[in-house]
DNA sequence: CCATCAATTGAACATATATTCACATATACT
DNA sequence: AGTATATGTGAATATATGTTCAATTGATGG
């Protein structure tokens, strides 16, 4: 009768929390772009390249060295972080130089550091 | 004579800006952790779950009924967020109830939902 | 114009990860 | 004890993702 079995069967759930945390959720295209942005927080490359870019813009000569990387692989990984929107670029010669988008990507890192360091 | 043809020649490099970066870098398993907490953030489904713990406790059950998923698949998502001490627990009869563990967390999520709306 | 070098890109491969399914616990109630 | 229900777990599969390699683009300087 019941074409969901595998969720709870209706007494089980609190109707009203969960009816009332409905109403407030954000949408779904808002929480979607929400989890790709920590994505790309997400993983140890990127997230030495920001950690270096708090500190200093540079490019991808530099972060490469910094990190011991391919310049391929920092490239790519820049590409990610470009299209979340989280570093921006200017072009200096041959030079790319990258930086972090606004002071909000900073708290974002300060804060999850502060998490972890605890 | 050089083993690293991949990565920039010296010249390239903005040395001193590289050296003064390199002193200040977290540690890499500071860094590490911090992209592993970032990675339990980036996926659609524990975000949704996180947004909604954020508004009120809610047991599996609740959850599983709100993302109209299975509970099995919630309770693998809540074992990352334990995993990365994102979300606590309490016992209540046969419900767990899931909580986010502190403010920073929500401070983490409100951050990166602004960041998303602009 | 040609050579050099920084940066980017695409394909390929190896690894990681999310969900499903089946089963195992655990708690509550009779 | 025995049943019912909520939650947790392990294996399996399908998909996503990071790095490498090879090739290309774009800019500088002889």
């Amino acid at each position: 009768m019941d074409q969901r079995e595998d969720t709870c069967l209706v007494e089980c759930v609190h109707t009203d929390s969960v009816s009332q945390v409905n109403a407030k959720m954000e949408s779904e295209e808002n929480l979607f772009e929400l989890a790709e942005l920590f994505k790309a927080f997400g993983d140890s490359t990127r997230i030495r390249i920001l950690h270096a870019l708090s500190f200093s813009d540079l490019c991808v000569c530099d972060l490469a060295q910094l990190l011991n990387m391919s310049s391929s692989a920092i490239s790519h990984q820049l590409r990610v972080l470009r299209g979340q929107k989280i570093v921006k670029y200017r072009k200096d010669g041959k030079n790319v130089i990258y930086s972090l988008v606004d002071a909000h990507v900073l708290t974002l890192l300060e804060q999850g550091l502060q998490h972890v360091k605890e």
